[in-house]
DNA sequence: GCAAAACCTGACCAAACGGTCAAAATGAGG
DNA sequence: CCTCATTTTGACCGTTTGGTCAGGTTTTGC
């Protein structure tokens, strides 16, 4: 997972030979980078890839566009350093699905956790939203093999918990994928979220409603709710 | 719902006088017509509105850019006028929620027919999803009015099951939002689906497993699912 | 405090883009 | 076959965009 990551070699800075160790960048870069960075996030994940353009991100990040491209040798590679950078954080909630924890704590804490980005950071699911819409031309690779990986591995955690009896039989890439589209609903389509309920997940109340309904109802899909069945008059 | 639809209004054809009745259009406007807009949903959904290209479109139309412009006016004019021609369709599947049937045949219904959808025409599914992700610039109204209104309607109908104890307790709204998500899913992510269990909608096989997993697990999470808690050795 | 490296800028460029226009080609009606 | 409206084209234009470059300014190491 570290082919996408900063791979600045030629054209940039760092190019020199009198460079502070190996790899590491002087105060000035680490400012301006995490600068960048993030200002292209916004940019990216609000217009897409192509709706972006360089001078707007230079701007919203406080420099020139010249200076920009001093720092990355083009557009394109900007948006991989930021795919790359938000790549582990993104999928580090599923690697903690503990095949020994019991299944409604550990698929709580993994709609939780998943939801908590939504609402932390929207502008994250919308990039990689954004990105597989298009096809995933720059994380195909990745998800054809760790993320590949990875849902394999999970989905034996599933099964393994469906074969002792913990939990209704599903077929698991489905339960994950359900999991995914129900969390990251919220960040990429709050403009119709907001629009149909007046709200989105920065606001706590709504936040606690959804998690609470979403974990609900996926939980007694499996079996795992509490005996209340019936609460009617 | 209809402000989005064919505005042609000047500078395309039909501006003279002597035209074939009111608002009909000759045999070949009408197929060429058919095959920009056909053209141009292929291509904004594949790379967005910014993404796409006007001589793109007309090469996938089979013309030259300038006569695709005798047609449409301007891209933003084509990109509403493919966005009103599959907002009914799209909305359609929601309105035949019916209050007097049983919950889990309407619902069953209505998953099914949004991932039909999801199946047939994924880049109905994707155009929709890259206007709402970039803000619904165009689309901002007819979410706050129609949709909203729409949604309201629905809300009140599963209101009505619960409260007649036919299903369990849940916030109406994420119901469909759980329902949006899990079926649009498949067609949005599409790719990333592929990258992980090889396959996707259009095989019926896959088809049919998705459409029973996500079925099931949304039914039992609403207490619907027959009589079949246990099935473990 | 002084070189040398790192950082930054504005002017510039070629390509791609959406859109215009005059004129040619094509079709339909008499 | 002629005429006129419709359809189609290619040449063209102004703007925007990603990216380059030569040179100026600041920081850093000694």
């Amino acid at each position: 997972m570290k082919h996408l990551a900063a791979q600045r070699g030629k054209g940039g800075p760092l190019k020199k030979k009198t460079q502070i160790a190996q790899g590491s960048l002087s105060r000035i870069q680490e400012k301006n980078r995490a600068l960048i960075l993030e200002a292209a996030l916004q940019e990216f994940s609000k217009v897409g890839y192509s709706g972006a353009t360089v001078e707007r991100i230079a701007t919203a990040a406080g420099m020139s566009k010249s200076n920009l491209l001093y720092y990355f040798p083009s557009k394109a590679a900007m948006y991989e350093s930021v795919l790359g950078r938000i790549l582990d954080d993104w999928l580090a909630p599923l690697r903690t699905l503990d095949p020994l924890g019991d299944p409604a704590q550990e698929l709580r804490a993994y709609i939780g956790s998943k939801l908590t980005i939504s609402a932390r950071h929207p502008q994250a699911s919308r990039l990689f939203a954004n990105e597989i819409m298009r096809g995933a031309p720059r994380l195909g690779r990745v998800l054809e093999t760790d993320l590949k990986a990875l849902v394999a591995d999970k989905c034996d955690v599933i099964e393994s918990w469906i074969k002792a009896g913990k939990i209704r039989p599903v077929n698991p890439v489905h339960l994950i994928f359900t999991i995914w589209a129900t969390t990251q609903h919220y960040a990429d389509f709050a403009p119709q979220v907001r629009a149909i309920t007046g709200t989105d997940l920065s606001d706590p109340d709504f936040f606690a409603e959804t998690e609470k309904t979403v974990t609900d109802l996926i939980l007694a899909g499996l079996g795992l709710q509490m005996p209340q069945a019936a609460k009617v008059a």
